[in-house]
DNA sequence: GATGAATGAGGATTCATTCAT
DNA sequence: CATGAATGAATCCTCATTCAT
């Protein structure tokens, strides 16, 4: 692995194991196994650094999000498909699930950073599949981005549960969960 | 006020408005009106200082959600009230909501502390009633833990909607949103 | 005892216990049980405390020192029982006595104070016993000062090895050290 | 000079001219020369730096009194060259000296240090000569710990005489010194 | 590129002292 | 006289950043 990729590994494992306000460059010269100087061939300061992991680990979500999307299944496939995703990554990528959901609202990303989006446009997909379903009367009428985030925020409250283990999250449970959060946005 | 609550209500305040990276004595004791000394008098650092915050918002978070809770009434109007008070807890106390919500996962909090509940046991009232509803053939059969957090993700999205996009919850939204999440966790 | 008597009591334990160094007023109100404004009563601030609490030391050695002194004696059970009483005051008292060791050479006493001796005039008294062995040609020629710090300094040296545990000071020893501290200022 | 060394020749010089009490570390990073933070790359706190000054100066002590030490000569040759050692280690050092004298029996100073002795041990060849004195019926029979006390008691006042009255150590009164401290452990 | 000793502004914390009760 | 909450200047200490090697 490269120097820089070393370095962002350490980050972010430091971010969930002790939350960015204890993430001193100390520590993460001693995790990453680099020189003090060495992260600013690659990051002008910490807060771009930061802003670089919260790039990358949107960028792994969103490949994430649309893998195995059947652009021609219904749309309660397309849905369910786009929530076991979602829950999935979170299942398998849990240091990147948690530092974006903690960091989408903190000033500490930069604002344009946040309402990037993803290079595969996994939002704009989301979002066409809300508009289509409402254009059909099955999603209720409501904002669509309102709609987006309550996908999520069902996913990601379920997956907060599951990282304290309060309870496991196997086939049958994954299931209940998407069911739940699609009559959550139907009419 | 007492010097300590000037100093807990202060630490919500500038949490709220900067994140706790930026949250420096300095800011605090001005925001506060305190001398810097203060604040040992009551709390032993700055993280016993957070905790003791997070504690508080849980309390009065804990005693709104069961306000009016009629023991008596229906499943389902018992339901509604619970949801109602957690929507009307966010909108009333946005600060406490927010930091409750960032900071519940999060490696600065105590593991002890999130787990603690609160003192009036408003997860085992929530509880009680989703294995109640179970039983009674209503609500769908699942994990109670995971259905109350299913509960609590609906109207957490729906209020971090309204905090950022600043659409109105009024009567008639609040009483879609409170159908909504009926409808998601029935059989 | 008085509050003033408790607050030096806790003083001299406090500064034998951890140092100087570390005596601060929260930990001398704990142990004196007193209030924080208590020892502003008595004493204008903690150097003029500390002074006060080394000039009771001076004062309860330069009592010490005199006891069963006998003017009529001969010139060389004068100096034994001299250093016998100095010798008994380090082993009876040895907060005190550590204390006024450690602060007659320091910054921290105010030299007039380091230099006034104690009210029983018991360093006139050696002095003149070292001038009066001299013009007898028993003590050695020199400053009669300096044969004052060679008698105190070889008592305290001994005694430091005694409070570290080194050897014990029995009849046995003492006898050896007076003996000892004799010849070392013989002609 | 490292500034490892720079550090620790700044806290002796200060400890030496204002005491222990008013080190700060501003006056320190002045004297020294070095940035604030320097110093942390060296040592944890300002306590391990009092130990480290400490530690070096007893090794220097240590390394000074067995110098030119011929284990062939005579036992009285041996004694005076110890105990020379000792009084010119003290006027050629006087800042290590008096800092020795001063913090071996203070809190200050960590007991496992102050017992550590020497890595030179020097207080075994002192202690072996003194057995060896005994045996040979010419030293007064004592403890050993005792006897090596008294023969550094006695140097110690002569030095702090010397510090404060300022009258000379020439050739003569050294020797006049030496033969002080060796009648008074004679038989 | 890589390193890590050195930096010093800035933040956390202490503690002698005050003063209203 | 006695108290102890409040103070804030002084102090200790941290940590992002630089730069000579």
């Amino acid at each position: 692995m490269s120097k820089k990729q070393d370095i962002m590994a350490a980050t972010l494992d430091l971010i969930h194991e002790e939350g960015l306000q204890s993430v001193t460059f100390a520590k993460l010269f001693k995790r990453a196994s680099v020189g003090a100087g060495t992260i600013y061939n690659y990051f002008a300061n910490k807060e771009e650094l930061v802003n670089a992991v919260y790039r990358e680990a949107r960028k792994l979500m969103g490949e994430f999000l649309l893998m195995n999307y059947d652009p021609g299944a219904s749309l309660y496939e397309r849905f369910k498909r786009l929530q076991l995703n979602r829950l999935e990554f979170g299942i398998r990528h849990p240091k990147e699930f948690l530092f974006i959901d903690s960091f989408s609202f903190s000033p500490y990303i930069s604002p344009e950073l946040r309402d990037a989006g993803d290079p595969n446009a996994s939002s704009e997909v989301v979002l066409a599949l809300i508009v289509e379903g409402q254009k059909q009367g099955v999603v209720k009428e409501m904002d669509s981005h309102l709609c987006h985030q309550l996908m999520h925020g069902i996913i990601s409250s379920i997956l907060k549960g599951y990282y304290v283990q309060k309870y496991p999250l196997s086939e049958v449970q994954i299931q209940q969960v998407l069911e739940a959060s699609w009559k959550a946005v139907l009419v």
